[in-house]
DNA sequence: TTTTATAAATTGGCTTTACCAAAAGGACCC
DNA sequence: GGGTCCTTTTGGTAAAGCCAATTTATAAAA
């Protein structure tokens, strides 16, 4: 038996994630079957029914395929093969975010109306409420991102920032680093949404370009520090010319 | 209760699969909640555990939402953000590539290595060539765009840029415009893309973007002609105001 | 009447037990 | 060696039960 480390909503997911976690340590190589349900129901202390959702989850992104009678067995590691856009690191989702969202932002204040500004008022309103509760859930967040994209009136923008969006749920590496600094207890700040809102009442692009960014270099931060260390290390090396080119770029 | 009609070795998948059939058709809107585990159960007689695997599948694939004690929440159509919009204007279009591409450009100027600058340069003088064939293609323009993308060695970027690139030829309206645009004789101009390459090779970001932008901005012009007059007179109007904060934006 | 507590009902989370069916492994016979 | 049959292992699924979080209904209080 060994200890559940990290705690979650829901078990199956910490399952999940540590099986997860082995497949891309390559402790299970592709080809290979991973141990029995009973075993991994005894080895982490939980359900067979447990176990089986967790397999499923690896199983539904693709990682295993389940054959009956005999086992689970790996199809590939986490990462390789992925459908595109799959492969993407919530550093990579967030500095994209970064960009377009902020582009969004400004052009978001040239063209939202009054409607739109209510509705955002609104979600920073909700984004509020779910901060006070530790388990709330990032929903109203996605929704006053989605409504600034929807504000532009350009719909292939708003596609475009919605699928980086999906992407976070659906790339188990994005999901993953997310879900740890959610546990970490680094909620989306309303000061920056509110600030954000602030700039397109004021009909200012550039102030509403300034916002977002400085929110999302905000978010890029707590990734940073939601990283163990040793991952840690590595990711700064990659990102840390990127966080100075912001300043620039933002300037 | 309903029949089991597909079969499947795992039964999960298929309760999985009618209720994707069901979100796909719109019988649980974006927001609402799914039926209780316990009521599905019955519906499709099945066990409530495997109603809990195929909820896990949905949610796994970010479709629904699932809150301790309260339901499933639907996040999404499935198909919204997996193959976005087909109905996207050129006008959107290029919007989106302006604001976008603008930004990667920014990126790229201070990412590109010396191998991309090399490889740009040559889609520059493949663009010239295009430029002096009557019946030639859009392929370098489209690789020229897609290098500066994959040079900010951000995989998020390059798909979304990419994805805005396919769309042009996946959406009708937007590929009609493009071949008059064409026809009109309208190609893509040298020197703007001189432009770009010659900003990335400075290392300058702010450079970068500009010189997209501009280079977009122009594209958007060649549009605007090649459209007939009646629709020409409303795009216009549309996007006058656009235009002029393009160039509050850019600043 | 409105608001606020409180209790009951609903809903997901998870475990335990049990049995079936497919696959794999091994013993035995030819 | 090569089959054949039986046993073991492994996943597939069902059923029942209890817990915890949430929601809703209800009643009390302001």
């Amino acid at each position: 038996m060994e200890n559940q480390q990290r705690s979650s909503d829901r078990l199956y997911q910490d399952v999940a994630r540590q099986l997860l976690d082995e497949l891309a340590a390559g402790r299970y190589p592709v080809g290979s079957r991973l141990p029995a349900e009973r075993d991994l129901a005894l080895r982490f202390n939980v359900s067979r029914p447990t176990v089986r959702e967790a397999i499923i989850a690896l199983e539904v992104q693709g990682l295993v395929e389940v054959r009956i009678g005999s086992g689970a067995y790996v199809l590939r590691r986490p990462g390789e093969g992925d459908a595109p856009g799959f492969n993407v690191s919530a550093f990579e989702l967030t500095e994209a975010r970064l960009l377009f969202e902020g582009e969004a932002a400004a052009l978001a204040a040239a063209q939202a109306t009054d409607e739109d500004l209510a509705e955002i008022e609104g979600l920073v309103r909700q984004i509020a409420a779910e901060n006070l509760d530790p388990n709330g859930t990032e929903r109203a967040d996605r929704a006053f991102h989605l409504a600034i994209a929807r504000a532009t009136r350009n719909s292939a923008i708003y596609n475009a920032i919605e699928e980086l969006w999906n992407l976070r749920s659906t790339s188990p590496e994005a999901a993953l680093l997310h879900e740890k600094a959610r546990h970490a207890n680094v909620k989306p700040v309303v000061e920056e949404h509110s600030a954000v809102l602030e700039a397109l009442r004021a009909r200012d692009p550039a102030a509403a370009r300034a916002a977002m960014r400085a929110h999302l270099s905000a978010v890029l931060e707590t990734l940073l520090f939601a990283t163990e260390e040793k991952a840690l290390e590595e990711a700064r090396r990659a990102t840390q010319a990127k966080r100075d080119r912001y300043g620039r770029a933002t300037a």
